[in-house]
Order: structure tokens, then sequence, then C-alpha cells
DNA sequence: TTATGTGAAGATCTTCACAGCG
DNA sequence: CGCTGTGAAGATCTTCACATAA
């Protein structure tokens, strides 16, 4: 439960707001200007009803009988993720993904603007990426300062991750995006989001072997039934 | 919940396996061979009653009085996330993102070896990356049947994603995870992990605006109070 | 009539607190 | 005595189903 201003919203609901956004970013790019909670949950992967519930927590934004506005709810939501002010990004660990990072270009959809790279290798610092040049994360208190830095996008190994993330929030940045294979021990007030790659293979993994065991089982079952077919009568 | 073989495991517990696997990892590698719940529990990010609850869906591994093996719990949590078995990955789409997750090295901690690169780009047909040649789309078919791939890396624009995905399903394919910026409609059996760094950083930004409406709620709260001190006594 | 907004029911996940075992 | 393993309580999230409003 996040609480935005009188309201409280939950994570959860948090966490799909962007979903929204993205779906009916497309819908406008499309020139569709009205939809329903049925359409807009689909194109976002979720039940018509959760979505419903979701904006319920923001406001009342929908026409009963007609469904959304297109425009307007985008508006709003882009409003509610605070992407009307201007976030300022500085990313740490210029390797391949710190790179790929750099050069992506979804932040552009508005409200990011990544203004500084960080890195340890001498070999990689003064070298420039999407037009910036990485400086030395020695320098890291006065970068954040100076480029008024208030995300910061952690793309280091593993081991000096928790060290760069306690010089960060030191210099007073609040919301970290990880890319570290660890678990960062921050202060509560902190907000960590992570993303582990490596994880989300292996929880597709999981569902692999899962569905290998299920197999082999139906089959053993199916040959027990061959074997003895006055097992279980089929209903 | 998902079920392996016998027992029924729930989905949060699965997501969470790979960070304690993790952990698990670290502290072998430092030559730790015991560890407690609560230890684990802390280098993992989670609470250690969290932690013992995961473990008891997987069956029993700690000693009371005593803790866990490192090196056989980390066996047995490799084994339930199917890490024995090789998965055999093809990545599509490598522009920025899709490079570096090429060259990405977190794969080879066991169980996943990139076997196939594929591009729509002419340009990017036949470069390599990772010692791999980048193929064309088109072949997609014969890709994954040739180099017997069990799971693919999505890491193109949003538009052709939909589509890719569909060819990659009708080739048997059933684990994908998904870097690209849409909720893809696949068949119910197909496992979608889903990475949106775009929207990770939305949530920041929520949590930031929610910060931002909390600290201007908290200065308005103490002005109310230095103008009236006798408003609501502290306790 | 249609599709939203929402209490209430249901499902899932987390935390507690302690029994049980080494 | 210490730490695991786990029922049970509590919190959170999702889904249902319908009152409500255009």
């Amino acid at each position: 439960m996040i609480e935005l201003g009188e309201v409280a919203v939950p994570a959860a609901t948090v966490a799909r707001l962007p979903y929204y956004l993205r779906a009916l970013r497309d819908l406008a790019s499309r020139g569709v200007t009205t939809t329903s909670s049925s359409e807009l949950a689909e194109r976002s992967g979720v039940g018509s009803a959760q979505l419903r519930k979701d904006l319920s927590y923001l406001g009342s934004f929908g026409t009963r009988g007609v469904g959304y506005d297109v425009e307007s709810l985008s508006a709003y939501i882009s409003a509610a993720l605070g992407l009307e002010s201007e976030h300022r990004l500085a990313i740490v660990g210029i390797g391949n993904l710190g790179h790929a990072l750099a050069n992506y270009s979804g932040y552009a959809a508005r409200g990011f603007q990544v203004v500084a790279l960080l890195d340890a290798d001498p070999q990689v610092v003064g070298t420039r990426a999407a037009g910036i040049e990485v400086e030395h994360v020695d320098g890291l208190e006065q970068v954040i300062a100076a480029k008024k830095v208030s995300m910061v996008v952690l793309a280091t190994p593993g081991p000096v991750a928790q060290e760069i993330a306690e010089r960060v929030v030191d210099s007073g940045v609040r919301e970290i995006l990880s890319f570290a294979p660890v678990a960062l021990q921050l202060p509560d007030d902190v907000v960590v989001r992570s993303v582990d790659v490596a994880g989300e293979l292996q929880i597709l993994a999981f569902h692999a072997a899962a569905r290998a065991a299920a197999s082999r089982a139906e089959s053993a079952e199916a040959e027990r039934l061959a074997a003895s077919p006055n097992g279980t009568p089929a209903r």
C-alpha cells in the first residue's frame, strides 16, 4: 500500500499502471479515442475486473455505458506515475548491459533523461555512449550533486553493488533500479526495484521441469491404464 | 501454485528460489558450509519465516538446532529449478539489448546455453556476437528445430514481438522471456516472463511522486501547527 | 441497454508463534 | 537449548456479481 496524496494505492496496482499506460499510448497512436475496460485489460494482459478495480484506487475516470477516453485516462495515469516531473538518471557500470541501457530509447517516452554515466574501469572512463562521456565512479557523489541525479540505475558486477548503492543513498538518492544479482541492504525508505535476468530464466526452467514431470506422470498413468484397462473408468 | 511432481509450490515461492540459490552460491564461494534461516534470509532480502515456509514446500532440508548445509541445500534448489537439465536458448532481436544479453555471462552459472541468435536486419545478420553468427529470423522455425532450442529470449521491438512469439510457440517452445514492451497473447500453457525496464522506472517514479506528496503534506502540517500551536497536542 | 465502479467473497501470500526434533 | 518446520492468524490481492449511472 503506497500513500499518494490522500489515497492509498496497493503496490500490486502500482506495478500494473505501466502496463495500462503502455496500452493506452498504443491505442492513442492508432487513433483510437475511446476504449473499454475489457479492451484495455486484454491489451494489458490482465482481467477487466482487475483493471477497473485498479483504476478505482486512483479515482473515477470512465463513463458508464461508454468506456474510457484514451487521451484523458492516459494523461491521468501519467500524472499519477509522476511522469510530469523530470527524472534525471545516472547509470553506474557501463559494461555490456549498462551500455545497452544508456542507448535504450524507451526513456524518451517522457519523464526520464539519462544525465550521467559512471564506471570504475579506466579503459571505459572517457569514452562516450549515447552522447554522454563516461566519468569515473570515484566522483559519484559530485556527479550526483552537480547533475541533480534523482534516480540511479546500477549495472555493476554483484560484489561492488552494495558499496556503490550505499554511496548513492548517502548522496540523497532514494530510488534505485538494480541489475546486480545481489539483495541490496539499504534503509527502509529507499525504494529498490531489481531486475534479474538469470533469475527469470531459472523461473522458466522451473516451469519447464514441472511440465516435464507432469508429462512423465501422464504417460506413466497412460501405461498403467493400458496395463489394467479396468482401473479408474473414464468419467 | 505450480505442480512439481507430487507437490504444489506457490508461484511466489518459485519466484524467490533464485534468490536463495544465489545467496547459497555466494556463501559456498566464501567457504561457508553451514547457514541458518535467518542468515540466508537476510542475504536473500526476505524474512526468515518466509524462507523456512518456502523451503517447506519443497521438503525438509535443515537440521533443527543447527541450520542448513549450504552445499546440499544449494544442490536441492538447483535440482528443483531444473538446472540439471540443459536449457538451450535462442535470442531474437540483436539490437543493443539483445547484444548485451548474448554477451551476458550470468547464464554460464550452469544450466543455460545460448545456441542461436536471430535478427531481421540484413546489416546484423551474418555478424557475430558471443562467438555465434546471427541468422535471419525468417529461418526461425528451422533454427529452433535444428539447434533444439527450448527457451527463447525476445528482445525485438514491440510491434513485431507478438508475431515472433506466435511463431516461436508454433515451433514447440513453451517458455519465453520477453523484453518487448507489449502484453503477449499466447496459449495458456505457454509461460511468459516479462522484463520491462521502462515500467520499472515508472514504478520508481510513482514512489518518488508519493514521497514528494508526503513531504509536501508534512510541511503543510508543520505550517498549520506553527500557525495554531494548540492544534493536536503531541503524544 | 451497456459498461463502469465497488462491496463482498474467495484465493493467495505473509507473518506469527510455538511444537518438535536434534 | 536452538533452530527448523508448520498450523493458524492476519494481510493482501483477485475475482465475482450487481447496483449505479449515462
